[in-house]
DNA sequence: GGGTACATGTAATCAGTTACATGATTTA
DNA sequence: TAAATCATGTAACTGATTACATGTACCC
């Protein structure tokens, strides 16, 4: 908004800026595929209206190239960096959210059916094993970079949360026989 | 919305009406607070609009109470249970989100200084274990009962996630020194 | 009877989602 | 050159948040 204060998307987006250089926006997407996304998901069009957006606010810089497709180009300005920092050192003291509609609909189990809980597990199990396998991959391709150290951190504690879920749906399928 | 579709906070008021059994919006605001809020909070202004919004739809009934201060009483109608049962079934195979500010900035430590990224720890554990400590009494107080038996795997779930994060955030500012 | 916590709501605003639309590149 | 995919955006809507406002009950 036009007063100073940033979004959990604006600290994304300008974060990514930050991490990787001159973006377009599709950059910034495929960036947030790759990092954030899983835990933090948001549609592309949001992108747009969020570069914009900091850029009206001096935060990005906005340049639109001159041949082919006349795509805009952000980079992070001086002040964009440091509400990156200023962002980045507010306390916050609340805790993590588990937003899962699988879970939500599990807690309401005595109102559904069996069969509809079993597939639900089902579906969820396979859900958190896709994305176990991919982090995993990405976990190979960075450990070891110090540069990364913090992703890497972010990335395994994500792998042992679905490593979690991926056994709580489990389990409820072999407790229900 | 005026067609079918349940969002999730209409799929918690009608779930905790349907379970609590009739209902001032207070009510089930506290309700909220001592089941999934932690998972998925919102502010106590939403269940009014909300409410308001499932009557409309016919899925509670909204009577008002004669005397004292008027309140609105809410109960879950035919409609309304078929309409959460619909809800319950449907698949859902999107995996688990994991929000957390904290997190967020933790994947962008290495743009923050450490001093920040230690109070955060500090922070983000203290939360953690105070929800740890809160939930540890529910579960006191709930396990044994069949009829809780899928708020008790919740619940439970729960704490094994907040004990990781208070792992997470302890062995953060471990690692530091 | 005055203060404090509990309880109940409304109004305005905005972030975020959905749906649509189309341009540019690659590939078969 | 047609199809498919990649890339880029806009417009409309609405769920969610913030801020405000006030009433009621209890307790000291």
């Amino acid at each position: 908004m036009s007063n100073g204060r940033l979004t959990p998307v604006s600290g994304i987006v300008l974060g990514l800026v930050k991490r990787d250089g001159p973006c377009t926006p599709y950059d910034i997407k495929a960036a947030v595929e790759r990092s954030v996304g899983a835990m933090w998901p948001f549609p592309h069009s949001q992108i747009y209206s969020e570069a914009a957006r900091l850029a009206r606010e001096g935060l990005l810089s906005e340049e639109i190239e001159e041949k082919g497709r006349r795509r805009k180009i952000y980079r992070i300005t001086q002040s964009g960096s440091s509400a990156l920092r200023r962002w980045l050192s507010e306390p916050d003291d609340h805790p993590a959210q588990v937003r899962s509609l699988g879970i939500l609909k599990l807690f309401f189990g005595a109102f559904a059916s069996t069969e509809d809980i079993l597939r639900l597990a089902q579906l969820q199990e396979k859900a958190h094993k896709e994305r176990l396998a991919t982090a995993r991959g990405i976990e190979a391709r960075i450990q070891g970079r110090e540069d990364l150290r913090f992703q890497l951190l972010v990335l395994r504690a994500g792998i042992r949360f679905d490593e979690a879920q991926a056994r709580l749906w489990s389990d409820l399928k072999d407790g229900s026989r």
